[in-house]
DNA sequence: AAAACTTGCAACCAATCGGTTTCATTTATA
DNA sequence: TATAAATGAAACCGATTGGTTGCAAGTTTT
């Protein structure tokens, strides 16, 4: 079961759930008083986090506070760098393009 | 059926196909060619994407150009911020409480 | 020691996913 | 005009998803 940060993101529960952790560090049973789903439905939300690291635990007696690991955060901006440089070599061919036409109109 | 781009990234053979989209528009055909699987499958992925608005086509005879519609991404870039800045108002709150101990100390 | 709390895990379920094969339709070409 | 090409849609399939309920195990509290 290849886990992936992409497919993280991909569920609303589990966006709001980071928006949360990105503020506080909390537990499943607190996390899961933020929504309409029961608490065991929260665990396997976090289940599929903590797969592609993007979680971290702590325990603290009975309860597991659960961390979010920013930094895995930053493999969608890379995706999301290489997609913008592409966008701009598109650019630049269409630049060249242009500047060719212009040329040949001389 | 609620599409998201979220969902759209969420699969990798999709994202291959938007990198591909990003460099130049393609139709199915020539997009299917690239991968190992089938000119249908790709069809599906299309869907997909069409249907949360990352693509438009444009017919060409009996050919169909999809092109990307890349402001769509800028909702991956608009949260992706506003995680950033609730990380920044951690840090924030962080370095009030650090400071409050310090005054605390003195 | 017993009761209560916090959690993860397993079993189950309907819906969706990503793929396939088959078929119908439209457009270009022989 | 018959044939080939390009595409989308539908039916089907096994795997995965997002949810549920029930249970077992560890930790506090009484």
């Amino acid at each position: 079961m290849r886990r992936d940060i992409f497919q993280a993101l991909a569920d609303p529960t589990r966006r709001a759930i980071i928006l949360l952790l990105a503020v506080q560090s909390m537990t499943p049973n607190t996390i899961a008083e933020e929504f309409h789903i029961s608490r065991q439905a929260v665990s396997k939300h976090i289940k599929v986090m903590s797969e592609c690291e993007l979680l971290s635990q702590e325990q603290k007696g009975r309860e597991i506070y659960y961390h979010l690991q920013t930094d895995k955060m930053k493999e969608i901006e890379k995706w999301l760098e290489q997609f913008k440089e592409l966008i701009a070599t598109r650019f630049e061919q269409l630049d060249q393009v242009l500047f060719q036409l212009k040329q040949k109109k001389k």
